[in-house]
DNA sequence: AATTGTACCTGTCAGC
DNA sequence: TGCTGACAGGTACAAT
């Protein structure tokens, strides 16, 4: 589900609220989903209890929870983790598996569906112990993101374009609706292998890139099924998006009819028109 | 090294 | 009304 602009939503919705507030204690029903240290609840509790919380950040898809005494509570909500600040009062809803009870008569619940989120308590030294975050590849808002770093990246990988899109060590926070909508504007086939790109091509995937994940984040992420912010809202770029779940709808550029196909085990949704494919040259 | 398949879960929806 | 199977915003790990 959340991708990095939706992420984002959910820092940007709970740092406010969680700055300066401390964890009294935390109530795991799924000791499974922490996996460092690893399906150890007691653990986890001991050490959070009375923690304060300094900062949000985002990595990627990643969610760093920056505690006193350089502990750090890192959390991946996969496919469809929430995290949901309420007061204490409120009816535990089916499908919650942890609760940070904080110091305010509030908590900070994680709440998820297919129970694939990921949860590390970690301190600041040993962040590297969690591999999908040390592997993660460049944060794409970023000014260090250029095309000269894109091309870089791209050197000769022939696989398709939008697998190397979805690929967390190249360019992080990007899923598959981001893809399928970044490939739209760049005007670019999904199964395109990524080294016949052109240098406009590049040019505009990357402007695509940056254009569709700062959109995403300045509607507020995109709900199609599960995703709310902090507080419970839902985003709104559903209704900004131009190819993702609309096979069967005319472009609106065009008018021709949106297609889907898998691409790298993914489904894909494109324009045929807008994207063609580049003809062997 | 690069790529593909499978596993992890529950809920929803289309088709019968 | 069920029932069944396919599918869902993601990634870790195994197999090729």
């Amino acid at each position: 589900m959340p991708e990095l602009p939706e992420v984002e939503t959910v820092r940007r919705s709970l740092e406010p609220l969680l700055k300066g507030k401390s964890i009294i204690n935390v109530e795991v029903n799924l000791p499974k989903l922490i996996k460092i240290p690893f399906n150890n609840a007691e653990v986890f509790k001991k050490n959070l209890q009375g923690k304060l919380i300094d900062k949000i950040e985002r990595r990627g898809k990643y969610l760093l929870f920056l505690l006193e005494d350089n502990w750090i509570l890192v959390i991946h909500l996969r496919m469809t983790g929430r995290l949901l600040y309420m007061n204490h009062d409120c009816p535990v809803e089916k499908h919650t598996h942890l609760i940070f009870y904080l110091d305010n008569q509030q908590d900070l619940r994680f709440h998820d569906v297919r129970q694939f989120g990921l949860i590390y308590l970690v301190k600041k030294n040993d962040l590297q112990e969690i591999k999908g975050l040390a592997n993660l590849g460049v944060e794409p808002l970023n000014d260090d993101f250029t095309a000269g770093k894109l091309i870089e990246m791209i050197g000769s990988k022939k696989q398709k374009v939008k697998s190397f899109l979805l690929e967390q060590k190249y360019i992080a926070g990007i899923g598959n609706i981001y893809a399928d909508e970044i490939l739209f504007q760049a005007k670019i086939h999904p199964e395109e292998p990524v080294n016949n790109l052109t240098e406009k091509q590049i040019n505009m995937l990357l402007k695509a890139i940056k254009d569709r994940l700062t959109e995403g984040i300045r509607y507020g992420g995109t709900s199609i099924k599960d995703y709310v912010d902090g507080l419970g809202n839902t985003g709104q770029f559903q209704k900004h998006l131009y190819v993702y779940g609309k096979s069967g709808e005319p472009c609106l550029l065009c008018g021709t009819q949106i297609e889907r196909k898998k691409v790298g085990g993914r489904n894909s949704h494109y324009c045929p028109h807008c994207q063609a494919k580049k003809v062997n040259t």
